[in-house]
DNA sequence: TCGTCAATTCCTGTATACAAGAAGTTTGAC
DNA sequence: GTCAAACTTCTTGTATACAGGAATTGACGA
């Protein structure tokens, strides 16, 4: 079933959109106390703003707010490339190799949506090489919060292109044990993103 | 009012208590609504675990975790640290070593519970440095976590006096612009932290 | 004596009712 | 005609009631 914040994050309840609980008690045919509770729940993970006494709005975020989230997530990424670079086992290399080919192929194939899906992987698989379960959830959590802002921005000609040969880069730094090499590279993919989605935001 | 997040950082509520709704509500003389609601949110912000149709309990953090969860802390105030070492403004200047000055006072009376107090605040003026409100936001989520555990630490022998040579280095390197010494004096001043936490539980 | 199964009790999860505050509308005065 | 104030309506926040699992305890059998 599609919750509430699949609709947040696919962007059929937009930003500020008010959230009124009884009708969407309805929508969902239960009654007002869970949906307060999962209101509750993801403004906490900021997913909504709720406002004492006023109800809640799907969470407005400025341009400016993005580009520090982004800046925070390169730095967390960065992270999980270094301590991977470090530990990375022969079974994860595996599911990174295989999660990057996989990419290759939708590269190839034309496919966006679908690139973008399995660009999730390749970063989640990176996550998992870290070997810090606290890191792999706080950059589940961020990667998920700007994840309709990253799908926003792939579609930036070229981008899907030069996603991958970076994705490329890091690979080739995280096998070759170089933590140095693959956190600049890292910190430039994610950075990249922040400054094509401010581009994509000035052009409008 | 004394909330339930603030029995469990000072420990009055230990790891593994188990959070009774009905309790809670009588000793908070509210019904056991805002209770719940408030469960979810100490949940979300990992302070408390819930586990489905069996009630929730304090969180139990195993070392190993809490490790992990210093190794992103030290990463974060790193980035506070290389941004503020670009961005930092005369009055932000003035109130990072006012802190620190205050931190002096505090190490010269032998006063570990007032150093701890201080010690937050220069944390603070740190990230508030930053000029990036996520950040901010995220560090000052994890110090507030991480919190009973840092306490913990500052009583081992010349604790206090090390950590305050160590922010006299840090507050050097971000006052000459040095982004480069600030990360990883920061980096290091926090790893510290976590490797003195486990050496305490190694003894025990 | 210990283990297993069943019945009871307790607690969580959800629904509903009620109270109080915010927003919108209507009416009156200037 | 416009602005303000009061009243009405709508929505949130809290309390309470009820239903359905989980845990505990006691009894019975090995």
């Amino acid at each position: 079933m599609e919750t509430i914040e699949d609709e947040i994050v696919t962007r059929q309840l937009p930003p500020g959109t008010r959230l009124d609980e009884v009708e969407l008690a309805q929508r969902f045919a239960v009654s007002r106390t869970p949906i307060r509770e999962a209101l509750i729940q993801l403004a906490s993970a900021g997913l909504v703003e709720l406002r004492p006494r006023r109800g809640a709005i799907v969470a407005q975020i400025s341009p400016q707010r993005l580009m520090e989230m982004f800046d925070v997530m390169a730095e967390l990424e960065a992270l999980c490339g270094r301590l991977a670079a470090r530990r990375i086992t022969p079974e994860e290399r595996q599911r990174l190799l295989a999660a990057h080919e996989a990419c290759a192929a939708a590269r190839d194939g034309q496919d966006p949506d679908r690139y973008f899906y399995l660009n999730e992987s390749f970063h989640l698989a990176l996550y998992g090489a870290s070997h810090n379960a606290f890191l792999e959830e706080q950059a589940r959590n961020l990667q998920r919060r700007l994840r309709p802002y990253r799908r926003l921005q792939l579609r930036i000609h070229n981008r899907v292109l030069n996603s991958f040969s970076e994705h490329q880069g890091i690979v080739d730094a995280i096998l070759s044990g170089d933590e140095a090499l693959t956190v600049t590279r890292i910190r430039d993919h994610i950075r990249i993103q922040g400054e094509r989605f401010s581009d994509l935001i000035a052009s409008l």
